[in-house]
DNA sequence: ACTTAGTAATAACATACGCTAAGCAAGGCG
DNA sequence: CGCCTTGCTTAGCGTATGTTATTACTAAGT
């Protein structure tokens, strides 16, 4: 189903609108683009840099994030395929923010020059993947309301609960199951606690039977409860209601 | 200078990147737009609304937050003149946040229908107001650091301090002063923090000559101290040199 | 089989920040 | 002119979360 490795992306423009056209599709499939395997923790790009080329997850997770003068850092967004973490780049040339694999990667490389094509030659394309960032800065939103204003337990059960609702949207979950290799240090910089306190409520949430995870693999019992406890709205995934719902 | 009230706009439009042409410039001044004003504390627009038209501010500030189950809200994002806060509606239907103004407002409403046609026929623009959401994106990224990983007191350093950055950029600071009528609980709103100690906290920075804030009026002694006290590095907002730099 | 290194779990203690409450100043308004 | 509201300030106390450290577990490497 997936034989093309943009076919993910794709599936991903078309949430929550109109089907594209079969020349838009073409046009994607199309792109000239470089396949690459990058190991696990390995940076796609750093901030600082002036990349001329976006990069789209076939395989495996990424996150966005930056470091701090103290030798901290703040990651800013996890990033599942079919997600184009550095769309961005297109526009505003010097990276503000660096890009890495959290797990093992299949990528896919496209230069700005053939984005550019490509939206020339198809504009109604460029509203989709405008369209692509306007969500992603919709969970930008949603991430500075989650560590500005949940405590520790929901705050994390919010991260999960997003992870889970936008692999399904992809077709990465078996159910309520799904891949979470996330390590509790990538969870504590993702969320703002430190790794003790991400242990100890990520413990609490366990207690209460919201999730079962062990050996990066994590399932949802009752994600009604999970929402519950997380304070999940998935409005701000601007998915289409079937996907997004419960 | 400012006669049209779209001319800061397009100034922003310019920041960092080519002029504009003439044509673009006169393309966007002929949009047609009502020119309202609105009371402070008024919603501009609403979580779950489906907007048609997008807001340009004229005078005035505004802020876009999210209420919270308990009532509690987190404020995301101020709005200077010249920003165009709510332009994402024009391609997410919903609202998953609210829009509002802190003090009283001249706004500048211009139609959905109004604007697609804009960048129909201008389709560089396009990429213009493309860029202005990825700039938003950028700065809402900065502020998930903000309230992430900086203390009490280097928050809200920072949260002024890019006040004052975006005011300067579009004309709006006198020398190292500019209005800050921003009230302690909507800095607390935005910080994550109580109002009680964003109270202290800023009581610290007053004690540290770090800024001078009476009534409504901010002045910044000495930008590089602040700065540094906040660890605010302003690539984040895209500016032209000139424009962030101290 | 024995490291080595990453990750997770737990404990003891420290603190930045939240909460409740109360007083005070300044501006709007009858 | 006094009231009322809104915002700012200060105090006292509680707690969610941070810090440092130790141990155990697992997987990978030699």
């Amino acid at each position: 189903m997936f034989e093309n490795p943009l076919n993910r992306l794709i599936r991903r423009l078309e949430v929550d609108t109109t089907a594209l056209s079969q020349a838009e599709k073409d046009a994607i499939l199309r792109l000239p683009m470089t396949i690459k395997e990058v190991g696990a923790d390995q940076d796609i790009v750093r901030e600082g840099d002036r990349p001329t080329q976006c990069c789209v997850v076939v395989e495996g997770f990424q996150c966005r994030y930056k470091m701090l003068l103290d030798g901290g850092r703040q990651i800013l967004s996890f990033h599942v395929p079919g997600d184009m973490p550095d769309l961005q780049s297109l526009f505003l040339s010097t990276m503000d923010h660096s890009l890495g694999t959290l797990t093992p990667n299949r990528v896919a490389l496209i230069s700005h020059d053939a984005l550019r094509e490509l939206i020339r030659v198809q504009p109604a394309l460029a509203e989709r993947f405008w369209r692509e960032s306007l969500i992603d800065a919709a969970i930008f939103r949603e991430w500075i309301t989650n560590v500005g204003s949940r405590d520790a337990y929901a705050r994390l059960a919010h991260v999960i609960c997003e992870f889970y609702v936008r692999l399904r949207a992809v077709g990465l979950t078996k159910d309520a199951t799904f891949d979470f290799p996330i390590t509790q240090t990538e969870l504590a910089d993702a969320t703002g606690l430190s790794t003790v306190h991400v242990n100890r409520s990520i413990q609490q949430i366990r207690a209460n039977g919201l999730i079962i995870w062990e050996r990066g693999a994590c399932t949802i019992p009752n994600l009604a409860a999970l929402k519950e406890a997380a304070m999940f709205e998935p409005n701000y995934l601007h998915m289409r209601e079937g996907n997004a719902a419960a």
